[in-house]
DNA sequence: TTATGTGCAAACAGTTTGCCCTATC
DNA sequence: GATAGGGCAAACTGTTTGCACATAA
């Protein structure tokens, strides 16, 4: 997606260098939460605050490593799962097999996964959850959390109407081999 | 949940026994769509069929062994992967990291998780899948299929309405540790 | 009889973890 | 300087697969 402005910034970010460059909105939120700054922190913080999209580990690991290669898969993990439970990141299941993160407070938005290309959309819809909430309700339950994902196929011709925000490339959705847990809903 | 019913079958099922047994409901169905049928396969089936819960693979592999032993593991996946790629099964994923399956068909419905229990309940809503379709549709796709799970907690005091129609055992969806690929949705 | 299914164990992919060194506060 | 973080590689979990044998049709 970005990956061009990931990759100008590479210089500073990690080490003794002249000009401060400024922290990434992510690691400032780290700081604020009293976490422990590292160099490896401060890149991923960075990458994840670039991303535009929904990254797995595997590619917050190479947008990481084209900044600063000292990082291992490990940390990346470690560093997801940490920034999970402070609530800065947050994880989403697209289907794959594999986690992948966005950003917290992008607000509350849905996914259209593309199930041809893996190009995940992102779309808003204000009544959905307080219908969800009263259903639960009435189910005698306080609603804590949902999730949903629309898998879709494009239509074709006609051109049809705006498309969401943000694009995505990393592999389809569908389901190739592998793909341990995944793809819920029926034919919709 | 039915175990007793299922352990009750116990005798026949496999072999070169005397009352032929009624093939289970799923059974049928792989005959219908012209699939071998196996000793073991018809055991799955039966349990499949016998069900009322969202069994993973290892729970289903549990009862399944319990009419006749002579079942692996590998041989509940194939056929739990069989099931699903002939529309027999569906494959669902309430967090954990563990697949879970229920019959297709069940009519369209989706799941309420007890993130204190992991007990699953189900509910409908008529309208929701509508409303998802047009909601793909402005966006530019057709609507192939959604996958949605809500997370609550039950409210405490205070009789509420009627649950579910179904529980469910099987290990509390929550994110303990070891959950690789598992709940999505924000705080709602 | 012949294509298909099965058991077993090894292989895999994604993720976690133990140990020991390093860096931050 | 004490304590939390990181690298590396080994361990784990859920799932798939290769191979030789068994079995339904």
């Amino acid at each position: 997606m970005n990956a061009r402005s990931i990759v100008s910034e590479d210089a500073p970010v990690h080490g003794t260098s002249a000009t401060p460059v400024q922290e990434s909105r992510i690691a400032r939120l780290c700081v604020e939460r009293g976490l422990k700054m590292t160099g490896q922190r401060r890149v991923i913080a960075r990458v994840l605050s670039d991303a535009e999209d929904h990254p797995d580990v595997e590619e917050l690991y190479r947008r990481a490593t084209a900044l600063d290669s000292r990082i291992s898969v490990a940390t990346v993990y470690r560093t997801v799962r940490l920034l999970e439970e402070k609530g800065i990141l947050e994880r989403r299941d697209f289907g794959g097999g594999r986690a992948r993160y966005e950003a917290s407070e992008h607000g509350r938005h849905y996914h259209l996964i593309d199930i041809d290309t893996g190009k995940v959309i992102e779309f808003e819809d204000e009544e959905h959850e307080a219908l969800m909430r009263r259903i639960a309700e009435r189910l005698g339950f306080d609603l804590i959390s949902l999730r949903m994902e629309l898998f879709g196929r494009r239509v074709p011709a006609q051109e049809s109407a705006s498309a969401g925000k943000a694009g995505d490339k990393a592999g389809a959705a569908g389901r190739e081999r592998k793909a341990p847990a995944a793809l819920g809903g029926g034919k919709a």
